[in-house]
DNA sequence: ATGAAAGCGCTAACAT
DNA sequence: ATGTTAGCGCTTTCAT
């Protein structure tokens, strides 16, 4: 592929002013800008990013990981920040580390080594984005919807402890007292978050610890059927089901409408954040919606900021903003039913 | 950060050896590698990669362009992709073209301009990938879900057209013949096949061609909710819609239920593709299922062949992989009704 | 086993 | 306005 040298050897200017001409750099007369940019498209020219940002120590790329791809909360995020930023001619190095903390670290250090100018991180243990602080302790890096220990990074969050008290709220108000929560991977700070919610509101309301179960174990389908099975099968006075992930709440309604059991006729059940799908769920699902849209931008902001940041002398403290969501109504949930589940559902029969 | 010749400075080593120490090159001794991983681990040093693969011409890194962040199909194919390509030591550097074909353009050219070694892409057009092979002749391409009019890349694409006519099909033989078809952006090699596919199953099955209208637009639910809406008042004698995308049928189902049609009773909806909501949506959807890990899969394996290709001569001849999916068979399709719909469904009512 | 040196393609500082 | 030169940090001959 051709480089400058090519088109300088082949116009007979010298490397300098071919740059130049070419990166629209000023101080080179019209005729020979012509000239140039007509043997460059003759050749084929294709300017090297690589060696373009070896010399400026800027590469233009901003490095994304995420715990999960199939999470359209991690997807729609990307997509705002993508937008963004691309507005702004950084380009996206996405990685994923599948909520494996050993994975996200090699996924930082990859970064690192990349030499991307900004990280935006979902990090998925209390460590969160130490690796890359340590590696490379001037680099812009904003932790994106979880938090981490960490408090030397920007941060963008949601109210989660808030949203899971008033989805708790909703349903002590329709006359639930027997509410479960199946929760994500205990120490996740979302998960942290959310159960904290939902214990600060049974507190508050004054539910019986006992009456109300909490289930931890991982974002995804299965867990939520595995847990909802065992709450039909442990606790089968519970009236209520709050599954705090979309992923959850997949297997939860599945695995309801399995075992027959009708929603919210004899289980109300309850979700967190709000994929598109939710409208059209059977039923749709009651939630609390985080502005993405809102959180994203925010993100892509202070990243922003950060890079426009000359050097350490004006970088500002470290910012953790905190958005907060709205409960939706919908159709999932209801009063509590009136009459016990038949034997039937609790055994798995 | 320390580089290097740091380490070369420190240990009094050559900047070679230095260099074949850390890369674990042989003849060197392994005291000496022993002491340069010490000092390499004390000063912090990170590898820089810009300088590697620009050296080497070779950075480790696939570009990915798809054309919606927020559709589990491609999304759901990126993480397969990124799995794949992460265990081989590849990197993915992402783009989002919004089926653009300007925007698309732009993205190859970046991609090429950063020096990926490969490029996976769902083009948006029929011209599909071809500045990126007129860019740069040599470099892997595969189209992944959408073909365009080049013969000279690989492929990998699912059996759209057969996927529509069984869709056809079963609705047929369900008893409908008044079956609306609500697809994406015409142009799209996926719409012409899928369309393709409707039009033929309608011929064979002797269905008349102005009883089954078909309606083009864009894949998004908006563009589902205007068409239905459309059927509803042009054709109230539909009894089937076949919404050939899952985000047009997200739209499609919203507005049947705000409008009170029932679903299957007095409408039959289909979906296309199976992300994993389709199995509790209200209904659960009758769909074709594409096998996305295998298209994945094959996708990332044909990247890698070609990166495995020394030189122009070894190089294959183009592949072109088509999978068939198969029809699931959910509770949203039914027999037709027997009542004409309410009038005021219609009007709008 | 180690060192010296060339060079990947570019930009930026300096000279003319 | 244009030419020249010195690196950015690395890998890779080629010597020793």
């Amino acid at each position: 592929m051709a480089n400058l040298k090519d088109i300088a050897k082949e116009t007979g200017l010298g490397l300098g002013t071919v740059s130049r001409a070419l990166s629209g750099a000023p101080r080179v007369s019209p005729a020979t800008r012509r000239r140039v940019e007509e043997v460059a498209e003759r050749l084929g020219y294709r300017s090297n990013g690589l060696a373009r940002a070896l010399r400026r120590s800027q590469t233009n790329v901003i490095g994304l990981v995420i715990p999960d791809m199939e999470n359209e909360f991690y997807t729609s995020g990307a997509a705002i920040l993508q937008g963004v930023l691309a507005s702004q001619g950084y380009r996206l190095l996405l990685g994923c580390n599948n909520s494996d903390p050993e994975t996200d670290r090699e996924l930082l250090a990859s970064l690192v080594e990349q030499r991307v100018d900004g990280i935006a991180h979902t990090p998925c243990d209390p460590d969160g984005s130490r690796v890359a602080r340590e590696m490379s302790p001037g680099m812009p890096v904003v932790e994106y919807a979880r938090r981490s220990a960490l408090d030397t990074v920007d941060s963008v969050t949601g109210d989660e402890q808030q949203g899971s008290a008033q989805i708790v709220a909703h349903l002590a108000a329709l006359g639930h007292t027997r509410i479960a929560m199946v929760s994500g991977p205990p120490g996740l700070s979302t998960t942290v978050a959310r159960v904290a919610g939902f214990e600060e509101a049974c507190r508050r309301l004054r539910l019986r610890k006992r009456d109300c179960p909490q289930l931890s174990g991982r974002y995804d389908a299965e867990w939520g059927s595995d847990a909802v099975l065992r709450i039909l099968r442990d606790h089968p006075e519970v009236t209520a089901v709050y599954a705090s992930s979309s992923r959850i709440v997949l297997g939860v309604l599945e695995t309801l409408r399995r075992a027959g059991v009708s929603v919210p006729g004899q289980m109300s059940v309850a979700g967190f954040l709000n994929p598109q799908w939710f409208r059209i769920a059977g039923p749709p699902l009651t939630t609390y919606e985080l502005p993405l849209r809102e959180m994203g931008d925010m993100a892509a902001q202070l990243l922003l900021q950060r890079l426009g940041e000359e050097d350490a002398a004006q970088r500002h403290a470290p910012r953790a903003v905190r958005f907060e969501g709205r409960l939706v109504v919908r159709e999932s949930t209801a009063a509590p039913r009136t009459a016990p589940l038949p034997r039937s559902v609790a055994s798995g029969a």
